[in-house]
DNA sequence: AATAAATTTAGAATGAGTCTAAAAAGCTCA
DNA sequence: TGAGCTTTTTAGACTCATTCTAAATTTATT
């Protein structure tokens, strides 16, 4: 565990926000200002692999990272961008045995718009 | 609707994979030998946003088509890469009802081993 | 300390997808 | 039909996230 991959871990479990890799590259800078680009996306590639983040991908442009390995649900307001967290009771169970086999992890991406963005009346000028 | 328009639309309803931009441009080419790679990007969007097909996010490096606009699971063998389509009964409500609103879309992706790549042993020669 | 192995760094390279501006094709309605 | 307008297509330039590379640095091992 070098320092660059410490601080990088710290950078992403210091809050519940789903960051990219350039994001977490300019918060890992604050704090090693010479730290690489390249450095982050090996970092994150390596963390993944000891299962302590977990990368999600497809909800932007640019992939993001998860403070958590275990699979669990991503609600995304197509409005904002917002991502929080969310879980299902027994859904393991029920992914096993809808496909008929064992599985090694899920990715489940539930489109909405969050009730802050469906208070504001698309329509208004003040909007 | 253009001739490439319909073109681009058989070859994703032509058979049940889920191919990626440049698949289904070089699928065009054959048919239409001057199609230019934008117009399918173009009209990739179009048939979305007329809901025609749906787009997959996340399977490999390029995005992926799916000749279904409605939501399901996919799962993709980690193995040999293979994507097939299920479903989880009555989905819709248990998700609903896990994130405490409506939602516009889901995207479930499932990773597992498929039956076929689990038959070979990983570590003989002859794999 | 010496050697080997792993990590970091900067910058070049890759590649999916987007943008642009000009040409072509489709519409509309007189 | 065809003049004028809008939409689509095209080729190629461009963007930008990510990966690769090779040299320098750090870490681990004897």
């Amino acid at each position: 565990m070098t320092k660059q991959r410490a601080v990088i871990l710290e950078v992403i479990r210091s809050d519940m926000c789903h960051h990219t890799a350039d994001e977490i590259f300019s918060l890992a800078k604050e704090r090693l200002p010479g730290i690489s680009r390249a450095t982050v996306y090996n970092n994150l590639k390596v963390l993944e692999s000891e299962r302590l983040i977990r990368r999600i991908t497809g909800d932007s442009l640019s992939d993001r990272y998860d403070n958590s390995y275990i699979p669990h649900g991503h609600m995304i307001c197509e409005d904002c961008g917002e991502i929080k967290d969310f879980n299902l009771d027994d859904f393991d169970n029920m992914i096993s045995e809808a496909i008929g086999s064992e599985f090694n992890s899920y990715e489940l991406k539930v489109r909405y718009t969050c009730d802050a963005c469906r208070a504001r009346c698309g329509k208004c000028i003040n909007a």
